[in-house]
DNA sequence: CCAGCAGGTTGACGTTGTCAACCATGGAAG
DNA sequence: CTTCCATGGTTGACAACGTCAACCTGCTGG
């Protein structure tokens, strides 16, 4: 029994995969639900309360393939948000976009993802696939990355001239095995 | 003499400093450079048209100052990067947000910072600074690491609860350490 | 001389976010 | 049982925006 408000939510996500989130407008989520326009704002104090919402959800989906399978290896990790970045171009932005509006449902998604991988992070030092040291550095070094790969890859800035072309998963491994090399070397 | 093309793509830049890309409307630079609604389509085919002209007098710049002192260490240039990024978030989001329109002007200065960014790692590469090996490859880690250090901070993802946290120059700071390592360890 | 184009103007149109006012309905307070 | 009011819904309006069309300059090359 979906509530009028996560159905609203989805039929927001519908158009942000579509068409981008140029194409996410209230009075297309009030018809996609059956409702006249101006119906989105009996459930969200405007669009971007809405888009905050989508936000909202996908990052606790994250949280939830992350926390779903504790055991994952740290690669397959990060590949997996690298292939979720690329097969819903749209959600990634609008995730990591710049929030104008605070949400608490959107900050708590966004310190328990955080924390999942802060988890995952430290597995991976104790297992000594990574160097010790300082773990949320160590995490921020690995996000960053990866975030960056699969934000230049979507942006289209890093499909040069092919030759030496590395994908954002190849960049992750590359990192990966450089981390490992400075495990092993310490 | 400031064509009013010129103009119009500086009051664009302005509109994008002050108030992000939504606050970049083709009325508001036809006001800003005294001249009526509708006047911007005399010089650029649409919004985007005019965005990409943006976007392409940035990355100008980029080129501009990297190509200016070509002894710049790796480190400096990534630092003033990431400078940049934080200084002008609406511009850097701008620049490598998705480019739905194929302008020649942006693609060439593309191009152009692309090269430029590619000399100085292979540079750093025979001063021992960096891993010998594909150099496009190891430059696409090092600008998806910078780019998404940038990215995820201006996000507001990366300043959680302080303890540990790492600004995006740090990181670079890290990475750079790491391939130092390799580099010596070899 | 004049044809035409670059640059500029006004006016209009449809879409969108948002606000205001009104309406139904169902449960709680009296 | 009635009364009240919050919830969720509606319609209508408004201003702003992107964009198109039509019109109006000058200047310039043939």
């Amino acid at each position: 029994m979906t509530s009028t408000r996560e159905a609203m939510v989805g039929a927001a996500a519908q158009l942000l995969d579509e068409g981008g989130v140029e194409a996410v407008t209230l009075r297309d989520v009030g018809r996609l639900v059956g409702l006249s326009h101006n119906a989105p704002y009996k459930h969200f104090a405007g669009k971007e309360a809405l888009l905050a919402a989508v936000a909202a959800r996908e990052l606790q989906g994250l949280h939830s393939a992350l926390s779903e399978s504790p055991r994952a290896p740290l690669r397959t990790v990060l590949h997996d948000y690298i292939d979720w970045a690329l097969r819903y171009p749209a959600r990634f932005k609008l995730v990591f976009g710049p929030w104008t509006i605070d949400s608490d449902e959107l900050a708590e998604a966004a310190t328990l993802t955080q924390s999942s991988f802060l988890d995952l992070v430290a597995t991976a030092q104790a297992d000594g696939a990574l160097p010790p040291g300082d773990t949320v550095r160590l995490a921020s070094l690995l996000r960053a990355l990866t975030h960056g790969a699969a934000d230049l890859a979507l942006a289209g800035h890093m499909n040069g001239e092919g030759k030496g072309n590395a994908s954002p998963a190849e960049l992750v491994d590359d990192l990966l095995g450089y981390l490992r090399d400075a495990t092993a070397g310490k």
